[in-house]
RNA sequence: GGUGAGGUGGCUGAGUGGUCGAAAGCACCGCUUUGCUAAAGCGGCAUACUCGAAAGGGUAUCGAGGGUUCAAAUCCCUCCCUCACCGCCA
């Protein structure tokens, strides 16, 4: 959410930054400044009646003390009473409007960010390690988990749908390993602490993280109980401190979670494409950081290293590209995606994407420290994968894979996998 | 799911219709005293919005929302949460 007074006392840079994602966000900024006026105009006026009434009472209180009669004041005072709750009515319309308004309007991108239309635009920013030699023609991972048996794709469907997957198997055996050498590396080498999140959420939290208002259609929701499946654990985990006031010493907070997400990925292109790349339900492991303003964006490029380094780990090869303006996610002001080479696909499959929100996301949900001079700002937050496992397991089967169909797996997954060797 | 108790400032905790944004204590920050530590004394110490060039005002907030009243932390209703016990359950 935007800082109301940014977009009063800086209309012009506002509308610019808005206007340079593309899109029509920036046409409602004239509606919620017409919003704002009205609502202080309404506030300014109802401050003054509440402030006579106040007097008054308080003086008819000390008469009554005194044993005098006060009915004449008191049929004067049920007067203001009415116009209080008029103005009152008409000052929380306009707040609960421009707050709506507000949550609809998506974050300004940060000065230096690549101006352009859409993914086309967005720059490498670099690569690490080089496509995989096979000397042999790729086979794609559906191919390789089929002789394997390490997915089921018919049965899944059959009893969720099409886009859900079970693992079976040496494959739900290496989907456990990669997600406990994941949290393993970021706990023990990069500091985070590890959290297991709820995988139901409020809507208030998605609101905090900014899923909601605007993207409720790719949500799973319990209806009966009004909780969401979550979509990504960046809205519980980033929400643990949401209305809370930390202390400068409890920063920067660093969280890493496995959780399973949901999505109903309504629209998406490549839905009906077969195998692992977009699912209804997936596994990530995410990094959360709540952090002081003045150190967000380097905390950005230590978060997307951190993500980094478990590619680099298992020695797959993978480029980071930087979102421009136009391909920008709605909360996230600076975004690095990290893809990852995938032979079998002959494509770079997108594994992570970290953000630096700004104070984007800790408007929305209060979240706020103490600062040195006593006043409490807001934090900054961000957060990456680190990272999406389907997608690692695609890139990590069809890079390994050898002439016969048998997977070699990279060293540091030997231990954790319990083998060296799949098939 | 049932029953009961409860939610007041950073913490503890008073306060059952008016002079209560809220006693007191603790914590914290200044200053004084002091050989050091400690203690004591004095003062300060919530948040948001709003008016104002500023100085400085004003309004709201006692879990949330509604209601009664000239006036609500205090009375009424709904909801949320916490705790305890019972039931059910991985």
């Amino acid at each position: 959410m935007l800082d109301i007074r940014l977009i009063r006392e800086n209309t012009d840079l506002v509308k610019a930054r808005l206007q340079s994602r593309g899109g029509d966000s920036y046409l409602r900024v004239d509606e919620i400044l017409e919003c704002d006026r009205q609502r202080r105009a309404a506030e300014t006026r109802l401050q003054q009646l509440q402030g006579d009434r106040k007097r008054i009472s308080k003086e008819i209180g000390a008469r009554k003390g005194r044993g005098e009669d006060t009915s004449a004041v008191e049929a004067e005072v049920r007067g203001i009473g009415d116009e209080i709750s008029r103005l009152n009515e008409e000052a929380t319309g306009c707040d609960v409007r421009q707050r709506e308004l507000l949550l609809q309007l998506p974050n300004l991108p940060h000065p230096g960010a690549p101006v352009g239309a859409d993914a086309a635009d967005n720059p490498e920013v670099r690569a690490w390690g080089s496509p995989v030699s096979l000397g042999f023609p790729a086979k794609s991972h559906i191919e390789l988990s089929e002789r394997l048996g390490l997915l089921d794709f018919e049965r899944a469907a059959r009893m969720s749908g099409s886009a859900f997957v079970a693992f079976t198997g040496d494959g739900a055996r290496l989907e456990r390993a990669l997600i406990n050498f994941l949290l393993d590396l970021q706990t023990r080498q990069h500091g985070y602490v590890e959290i297991a999140a709820p995988l139901l959420v409020r809507p208030e939290a998605l609101v905090g993280t900014s899923q909601l208002p605007k993207f409720e259609e790719q949500l799973y929701r319990c209806e009966r109980d009004d909780l969401y499946l979550l979509p990504t654990a960046e809205v519980p985990v980033t929400n643990l401190h949401r209305e809370e006031i930390l202390a400068l010493d409890q920063l920067p907070k660093k969280y890493a979670a496995y959780t399973p997400c949901f999505r109903r990925e309504a629209g998406s292109a490549g839905l009906g494409t077969r195998g692992l790349i977009r699912m209804h339900q997936f596994d990530k492991v995410e990094l959360v950081q709540i952090v002081k303003p003045e150190t967000s964006f380097e905390e950005l490029e230590s978060l997307t290293a951190h993500a980094e380094k478990a590619l680099q780990l298992l020695g797959l090869h993978y480029r980071v590209i930087e979102l421009c303006t136009g391909d920008i996610g709605f909360g996230a002001t600076k975004t690095y995606d990290i893809e990852v080479w995938a032979p079998g696909q002959n494509a770079y499959l997108e594994v992570s994407s970290c953000s630096n929100f700004g104070d984007f996301q800790a408007r929305r949900m209060n979240l706020r420290f103490k600062g040195e001079d006593g006043k409490n700002h807001f934090c900054h937050t961000l957060n990456g994968s680190g990272t999406a496992l389907p997608r690692l397991f695609v890139a990590l089967l069809e890079t390994y894979q050898q002439p016969d169909g048998s997977i070699r797996l990279p060293e540091p997954l030997h231990a954790y996998f319990g083998a060296a060797t799949i098939g």
